[in-house]
DNA sequence: TCCATCATCTTGACAGTGTAAAGCCAATGT
DNA sequence: ACATTGGCTTTACACTGTCAAGATGATGGA
């Protein structure tokens, strides 16, 4: 689902901001309308009604979540160890699912879609995590190091997005990095 | 948010069959009154609006969750070594994500909520997991074990309950159990 | 220049939704 | 006998997504 013009992108950005300010029930296409300062009917108009919206707004929730977690790994010192480097990465991926909890719900209820745009950038996000655990295969499966790698790290993003400080929590924050180190180690 | 009566029990099994047969968008509380043969406003009046109604079906959702886990551990045979009695628990877990998708998707949705009974079964179902990952412990925190097991069975549920069959999936079926030993290796 | 076409957006209408207020009615307690 | 309560219905309202029809303006060929 392709932008045809300016208001698509501009609908969008309103999605992802109600998607922000009111959570996932706050995302309606006549508050959408209103935002953009548009009628109520345009949104579904070029975006094929809701379901292609969300799809729309799940595919920029994936950009953004992309160069999130790209400017974490830049951030990282040059002389910084493959762990670190990792590390940094998937708590960009931690703190994108506690920051923008609504996005991140919707971008992976989303997921089982046939949009390729969606697919794609979905796709492009997951070989960034991907590239960073290539140090540490070894003499293992690639794909069972970075299914557990991925895996790790989206539950416990879920996790903490769910509970964000529960006392009585059974998953703590130091815990993400001791379970990491299990599985890279 | 207890069942006062007949009523309320009925409400729920008709909400879970919902959301089975229909999926997230099914689940309606006309609907759900309909299904159970009284008014329409009936279902808020017993649990406080849609939201509780949304809560006492995570509930049960649990419930049958917990249930599940414990039958797939008592199905092994007697002589089952630790890991596979491990592995048997997560499949169960990662089939029920599978099955029962949008049930499996409201209880997680609902979980970040003040309801005792919900925190309570909920935190009773992780119990179930957390049990089998004790011999795996060694000197190790136990808490980082668990929540590695945890996070990569659950991280694997989402992702197989989004992708059902993608050839192209960066995770294979079997990519789990090769991650599982990594963490509990 | 004129006219057809098309994309963009608005308007109006409709069925379905959650919710709140009011009422009904049988059971219960005093 | 009477008031009260709980369980449920009825009615009404605002809000939602979607559709059909129309307005507006740009494009592009004759």
């Amino acid at each position: 689902m392709q932008p045809k013009g300016d208001l698509a992108q501009v609908l969008i950005q309103a999605g992802v901001a109600l998607l922000d300010e009111d959570g996932t029930e706050g995302l309606t296409l006549r508050r959408i309308a209103a935002r953009a300062g548009v009628s109520h009917a345009a949104p579904a108009h070029h975006f094929n009604g809701l379901p292609g919206l969300r799809i729309a707004i799940a595919t920029q929730g994936f950009q953004d979540f992309r160069h999130d977690l790209i400017c974490a790994r830049d951030a990282m010192p040059a002389d910084s160890g493959p762990f670190h480097r990792l590390l940094a990465v998937n708590h960009a991926y931690i703190r994108f699912a506690r920051c923008r909890t609504a996005l991140f719900r919707l971008m992976f209820d989303q997921l089982p879609t046939q949009d390729d745009d969606l697919r794609t950038i979905a796709r492009a996000s997951y070989v960034v995590l991907q590239h960073h655990c290539a140090p540490f295969v070894g003499d293992r499966k690639a794909a069972s190091v970075e299914t557990a790698v991925w895996a790790l790290t989206h539950g416990f993003a879920m996790l903490k997005m769910d509970q964000p400080y529960p006392p009585d929590s059974p998953v703590q924050v130091s815990s993400y990095e001791d379970a990491l180190r299990l599985v890279v180690g």
